[in-house]
RNA sequence: GGAAGUUUAGCUCAGUUGGGAGAGCAACUGCCCUACAAGCAGUAGGUCAUAGGUUCGAGCCCUAUAACUUCCACCA
C-alpha cells in the first residue's frame, strides 16, 4: 500500500471505469425497487460552481445509499439551455466583437447559441464525471433535444386545447436590455436611493419618483375622503411641460398621509396606476418604448432620450418655469431583472399567458396527499405563493430556446416552461422507462428556486401525467463563504470545485461540503472544512496500513470494512480503493449498505460505536479517531433522519455515558456525586407522587446499584 | 405591512414524545516510544438571547421582548 493516497491516480481510474463501462447505467429490473432522482440541469451559461456540487454531491450520497440497500437507482443528468441567461452571454461576447444582436441574422446568431451550448455542454459533462457522481450517462438529456422540444410542443398544446392558455394585452415586467417580458418572479426588487420630487400640477401638486413619466399620465388620484382636494375631483388641471389637461379622480388606494396625497396616474407604466385605470376606466399613453427610450407624439422634444437622461431634463425644464415645488431624498424598492439586473420597465404588452388559477389547485391539495417537503417550513411558502397565483406570462421576445408552437408567432417559451415538464420528458423517451422509474422519488434543489421549477413541476407533472412528478422534495441551502457572505465575482470569495478536486481530491471536496453542513440552512464553506477533511481522508488511508499491519485480527477488518461501506456514499474513491486494497474484486458502490435500515439506525449506530471503541480499547494509543464518530453522526442524524422519512428511528433510546475514571478515588468520586444526585431526587415528594413510576422506580435502582458500587470499592455507606 | 427561521463553550454547530449541558475546531498541558506531526494523550471553557408562565422537574412546552437572517407584498 502507497504511503499515501494517491487520489489523482485512483480518480482517473474510476472516472474511466465507471464511465466507460457504464457501471451506473439503471435498467428496467422487476426484482428490484427502483429509486430515482432526476439531477437539476444547469444552466448551460458556464461552468459549475460549488453550489452545484453541493447539490450533486447530496444527490450522489443518497443514490449510493439506495443502491447499497439494494435499490435500482436511477440518477439522471442533464443541462438546460436557460434561453434568457444564455442569449445574455452570447449579446455580451458580441459586444467584446463591437457586434450588436441586431447585426446578425437569426440564424447566424443561432449559430452562436449553439457553438455556445456545445462548448458549454463539454465542460459541464466534464465537471459532472470530476465529481464522482454515479448516474446514468447514456441518459443524458438537453432541454433542447429533439425529445425535448417535441414534448414542449405536446405540452403547450394540451394547455391551450383545455383552455389554460391564452395571448392577451396585459401589464407585464420588461426588461430593456434582454429586451423581452418577464414573469413576476423573474423581477428583484432591491432598495435604491432615489429623489422624489413634488411637480406642480395646476391647483394641487403631486409628488413622484418618475418625472419623465409625466407625458403618459391621465389623470391625478387622490382618496375620496380627503378634505384638502373634495372641490377639485372631477376638475380638469393642466399637465405641466405639456397643452393637455387631466382629470382629478378619487380612488380607495391612495394614501393620504405619503407625499402630498396626490398622485399621477400613469397607466402605461406603472403596475397600480395601471390598475387604478382600469377601475376608471382610462385610456393608457405609451411614452416608453422597448428600448427603454422616451417615443411619440406625446413626449415632445424629449423623444429619443433614455429614461435617466429624460428625467433629467424634465426635471430641469420644470425648475426653469417654476413648477418644481421639492427634491427630497427617498428610498424606494425597484424592479430589476434577475438576469441582468437592469431596472425594469412596467409596460403593456401583448403577450402569452397560463391561466393559473385551476391548475394551481391540484398543487395544494397534494400537500396533504403524498407530496412531503423537506425542511417543513417551506411547505407554508409554497402554500403561500400557490394561494396567491397570478398569471403565468411564457412569451419571451428572444431568438432562443422553445418556440411558441403557434403559427407565425416568434416569441420563444420561458426556459422555466421546459424546466416545468423535467421530471417526466427525461423519462418518457420510452415507456418501460417511463412506467418503471416515474414517479421519481426525490426532487434536490437549492430553496431558490421553489416558485420557478418545483412548484411549477408539481402542477405541470400533476396536469400532464396526472401523477405527483416526485414523493419528496428535499430543499437545501445556498453555499456561502467561511464567513457567512454570499459568494459573488465581485467580493471574490467563489471557490472553483475543480479546483479543490485538483488540489485534495474529489472525497476531500465531497466530504468537506457534506460535513457540518446543516441542508436547511445556507453553509459557510472555507478552507477549515477543507483542511479537516483531508485530514480525514489521510486518517482512513493511515487507519488501513494500520489495519492491513495486523490483518490476522478479524475484528478489526471487520470493523473497517463496515466503516467503509458507511462512508462510501460520501467519499467514493478512497473507500473503493481500500476496498481493493483489502482483497476484494468486487465493486463497493454494490455492496450492501452494513444494516437493515428500518429502525434499526440504533443497532448500527451502537455497533459502530462499539466497534471503535473496542479497538481503542484494544489498541489504547490507535483508534480511527472523532472523526469517524462525526461522520456517523452526520449520516445518521442530519442526512437520514431529517430528510429521508423511511431512515427515521422508530424507537428512541439514549445511549449510556461512557465512563472511564482513570483511577479508584476518582471511581468513588463519580460514585458520591451519582448517589447524591439520586437522593435529591427520591427526597423530592412532588417527584414521588407525580413522575412516572418507571422513572422513579429506575432512580431507585441507580442508587441502590451506585451504593453498592462504592461499597464494594471503599466500604463506605 | 405579512410570514418564517435563528439565538447553547472564543468559533461552527449537535442536543429526537420535558427527567443527568455535548462534539469538533481554536486555546492550554504533556508526548517524535513509526499506520498517521495531515499525529497521540489530557485540561480548561456555558445564567442554553432576555423576562415571565406551565410542571415535581424546562435547552426542549406556552406568552412577551430583543437581535440577526430570509421570503412575500407595497411603496406616488
Amino acid at each position: 500500500m502507497d504511503k499515501i493516497f494517491d487520489f489523482k491516480a485512483c480518480e482517473a481510474y474510476y472516472n474511466q471505469h465507471w464511465v466507460e463501462n457504464n457501471v451506473f447505467k439503471a435498467n428496467v429490473n422487476r426484482d428490484k425497487k427502483p429509486f430515482t432522482v432526476i439531477m437539476p440541469p444547469p444552466n448551460i451559461t458556464s461552468k459549475l460552481h460549488i453550489g452545484h456540487a453541493f447539490n450533486c454531491t447530496i444527490i450522489d450520497a443518497l443514490i449510493r445509499f439506495k443502491r447499497m440497500q439494494g435499490y435500482e437507482t436511477l440518477m439522471l443528468p442533464g443541462a438546460d439551455h436557460a434561453a434568457i441567461a444564455t442569449e445574455a452571454k452570447v449579446v455580451e461576447e458580441l459586444k467584446k466583437e463591437g457586434l450588436n444582436k441586431q447585426d446578425l441574422t437569426r440564424e447566424q446568431f443561432m449559430e452562436r447559441i449553439q457553438n455556445w451550448y456545445d462548448h458549454y455542454s463539454a465542460i459541464i459533462c466534464n465537471q459532472f464525471k470530476r465529481l464522482g457522481l454515479s448516474c446514468d450517462w447514456t441518459r443524458f438529456t438537453f432541454t433542447m433535444d429533439d425529445h425535448c422540444k417535441a414534448e414542449v410542443n405536446k405540452a403547450f398544446h394540451r394547455l391551450y386545447k383545455d383552455g389554460y392558455i391564452y395571448q392577451g394585452e396585459r401589464m407585464i415586467n420588461w426588461c430593456p436590455t434582454c429586451h423581452t417580458a418577464l414573469s413576476e418572479i423573474e423581477v428583484e426588487y432591491s432598495e435604491v436611493k432615489r429623489q422624489i420630487w413634488t411637480i406642480q400640477y395646476g391647483p394641487l401638486r403631486v409628488a413622484t419618483t418618475r418625472p419623465e413619466t409625466l407625458f403618459g399620465d391621465i389623470a391625478v388620484a387622490v382618496n375620496p375622503n380627503d378634505q384638502r382636494y373634495q372641490a377639485l375631483i372631477g376638475k380638469s388641471i393642466p399637465l405641466p411641460l405639456t397643452d393637455r389637461t387631466i382629470p382629478v379622480i378619487a380612488d380607495e388606494t391612495v394614501d393620504m398621509k405619503f407625499g402630498t396625497g396626490a398622485v399621477k396616474i400613469t397607466p402605461a407604466h406603472d403596475h397600480h396606476d395601471y390598475e387604478v385605470a382600469e377601475r376608471h376606466h382610462l385610456a393608457h399613453i405609451k411614452v416608453i418604448d422597448e428600448n427603454g427610450k422616451l417615443f411619440g407624439a406625446y413626449v415632445g422634444k424629449y423623444a429619443g432620450m433614455t429614461v435617466a437622461e429624460a428625467r433629467a431634463a424634465v426635471v430641469a425644464d420644470l425648475q426653469a418655469q417654476g413648477l418644481l415645488v421639492a427634491t427630497k431624498e427617498h428610498v424606494s424598492n425597484v424592479g430589476q431583472c434577475y438576469r441582468c439586473h437592469q431596472t425594469v420597465e412596467p409596460a403593456i404588452s401583448k403577450q402569452w399567458f397560463v391561466k393559473m388559477h385551476d391548475l394551481a389547485q391540484p398543487a395544494i391539495a397534494a400537500l396533504n396527499n403524498g407530496l412531503n417537503i423537506v425542511p417543513k417550513k417551506f411547505q407554508k411558502i409554497y402554500l403561500h405563493w400557490l394561494n396567491n397565483i397570478k398569471d403565468w406570462c411564457i412569451s419571451r421576445q428572444l431568438i432562443s430556446g422553445h418556440r411558441i408552437p403557434i403559427e407565425g408567432e416568434t416569441d420563444v417559451l420561458d426556459t422555466w416552461f421546459s424546466s416545468a415538464l423535467w421530471p417526466f420528458v427525461t423519462l418518457n423517451k420510452n415507456q418501460a422507462d417511463f412506467d418503471y422509474f416515474y414517479p421519481t422519488d426525490v426532487l434536490v434543489t437549492a430553496y431558490e428556486i421553489i416558485f420557478f421549477w418545483v412548484i411549477r413541476m408539481v402542477f405541470s407533472g400533476l396536469y400532464h401525467t396526472q401523477q405527483l412528478p416526485f414523493h419528496t422534495v428535499l430543499l437545501h441551502g445556498l453555499v456561502r463563504d467561511s464567513q457567512g457572505r454570499k459568494m459573488s465575482k465581485s467580493l471574490g470569495n467563489g471557490i472553483d470545485p475543480l479546483d479543490i478536486i485538483e488540489q485534495h481530491g474529489c472525497d476531500v471536496l465531497r466530504y468537506s461540503l457534506l460535513f457540518g453542513s446543516r441542508l436547511d440552512r445556507d453553509p459557510n464553506y472555507g478552507d477549515e472544512k477543507i483542511t479537516k477533511a483531508r485530514y480525514f481522508m489521510n486518517k482512513i488511508w493511515n487507519a488501513t496500513k494500520f489495519v492491513l499491519m495486523h490483518k490476522d485480527n478479524t475484528l478489526l477488518v471487520t470493523a473497517l470494512e463496515s466503516f467503509l461501506k458507511m462512508l462510501h456514499p460520501i467519499a467514493p474513491y478512497i473507500t473503493e480503493q481500500i476496498w481493493h486494497e483489502l482483497g476484494h474484486d468486487t465493486d463497493l458502490a454494490f455492496e450492501p449498505f452494513p444494516t437493515p435500515v428500518k429502525g434499526s439506525k440504533h443497532w448500527l449506530q451502537t455497533s459502530l460505536n462499539k466497534i471503535i471503541r473496542t479497538i481503542t480499547r484494544r489498541y489504547e494509543k490507535y483508534e480511527f479517531g472523532i472523526a469517524a464518530n462525526e461522520l456517523q453522526q452526520w449520516f445518521w442524524t442530519d442526512f437520514c433522519d431529517k430528510y429521508i422519512e423511511e431512515c427515521k428511528p422508530q424507537t428512541k433510546s439514549k445511549p449510556e455515558p461512557v465512563v472511564t475514571p482513570v483511577d479508584n478515588q476518582a471511581l468513588a468520586e463519580h460514585y458520591r456525586a451519582e448517589i447524591a444526585r439520586s437522593s435529591k431526587m427520591l427526597a423530592n415528594t412532588g417527584f414521588l407522587a407525580k413522575a412516572p413510576a418507571t422513572l422513579v422506580q429506575q432512580e431507585q435502582e441507580k442508587l441502590a446499584r451506585f451504593k453498592e458500587l462504592l461499597y464494594n470499592l471503599t466500604g463506605e455507606h
